[in-house]
DNA sequence: CAGTGGTCTAGACCACTCC
DNA sequence: GAGTGGTCTAGACCACTGT
């Protein structure tokens, strides 16, 4: 007998991957498997979906769970506020902030953003121990925000994340090489690989928000499988 | 009366958006929010699991659910095979092996590894509708593999996704420059910014490969929040 | 030690979907 | 229509941890 849900979703991975349950084959049903481990059908269930979740198994009633035949290895990323990563590292975070102006965004902005009108353009470099590490350019779209703090204070980042309710948005990741611009707020040559995130936030009434942050060399993100 | 955990879910989640359930408060416990909904404890709690998971809210017994102050966010990124992802953007997958050799790990590669003697190092470029892709460079434990496939026919990619039992990994992703190396696999010039995927996995017993894909300009990888 | 979340059970009904 | 997974319930016991 098999404790915990644990255990049967590990008995059932081991399956999977010695291929006792091979690639594209139906497993037995959740009744079968319970009478199996000695355990109620919820507890298979606990078990199987999360395998599920992970890429392992594909389920459909009536059809039955099969095994996935090439697993999409499902990674977690987590993504936590700059101030926090530079901290993380052990450094201290502090934040300049370049330029704040109201701007008609460029095409491709606007069409990222699906909003043609003027936004608010700020540009922040935020600095590890004083030394650069990302710069960030963030178009805002005050007409649906609240009154904004001064970004000089308090960081935009963290102040939206605590006081805009949001309802959905992507991120991206890409490389691409440093423009003038960039070069010299990272203090790199032109050219350099930069690792670009860029995120973007829609609130049920309209976007809200577009950051691009451009990440100094060195700049790493890692995820456990 | 509150029908379903993931309304209950929605319900519990504008709570913390609308701030009703302010940044570092506790939450009522389950069992009172179970009376409130009108539903079982364990629907409550499958909700709050949720969220929990999520990264909105951190749960401990006996000191109850709090909402987390700055919620980081997770990001579930699919990784997909690389045949999949050329497909999936209606390309058509081709591969290339460059050079296999047996050869001595350097430093950084037998320390990533934490393994020092001799490996199979396969170098294959993959092409999308004949124009290249990426560039794999793969150092693999043949010590501890069964046999394997001639790479020229068979992806190793594929075949280790279908044939080796694997235990742990993990994934990092980075801007890179483009060596000369790359550069002219690629067909770019050296110096351009290349995106990175390194992957690392073991198997209980030892390291089974490293993987590391150089992707040409304009590869983004882009996950929904 | 006591309060809270984590899990399990046995049974039930429902939702989806293949036939 | 029937088989399978998805969810819910009411109750129980356990595991962790703050006090």
């Amino acid at each position: 007998m098999i404790q915990g849900w644990e255990a049967i979703r590990d008995e059932a991975l081991r399956r999977i991957r010695t291929r006792e349950w091979s690639p594209g084959e139906t497993i037995p049903n959740e009744e079968d498997l319970a009478r199996e481990f000695g355990c109620a059908r919820a507890t298979v269930n606990r078990a199987l979906r999360d395998l599920a979740e992970a890429g392992f198994l594909e389920r459909r009633r009536k059809a039955g769970t099969r095994v996935t035949v090439l697993p999409v290895r499902k990674a977690t990323l987590e993504i936590p506020v700059i101030r926090r990563e530079v901290e993380a590292r052990g450094a201290v975070h502090s934040h300049r902030v370049l330029s704040a102006n109201r701007v008609v965004p460029p095409p491709p902005v606007a069409s990222r953003l699906n909003h043609a009108a003027e936004l608010l353009l700020v540009e922040t470099l935020h600095l590890a121990d004083g030394r650069p590490f990302a710069l960030e350019t963030r178009w805002l779209n005050t007409a649906i925000l609240p009154p904004l703090p001064d970004p000089d204070r308090v960081s935009l980042n963290e102040w939206l994340v605590g006081n805009v309710p949001y309802a959905s948005g992507d991120i991206e990741f890409s490389a691409e090489a440093a423009d003038s611009r960039e070069a010299a707020a990272l203090g790199l040559v032109e050219g350099a690989a930069l690792f670009i995130t860029e995120r973007r936030t829609f609130a049920p009434d309209g976007p809200i928000t577009l950051v691009r942050l451009a990440h100094a060399p060195g700049y790493r993100l890692r995820t456990e499988v």
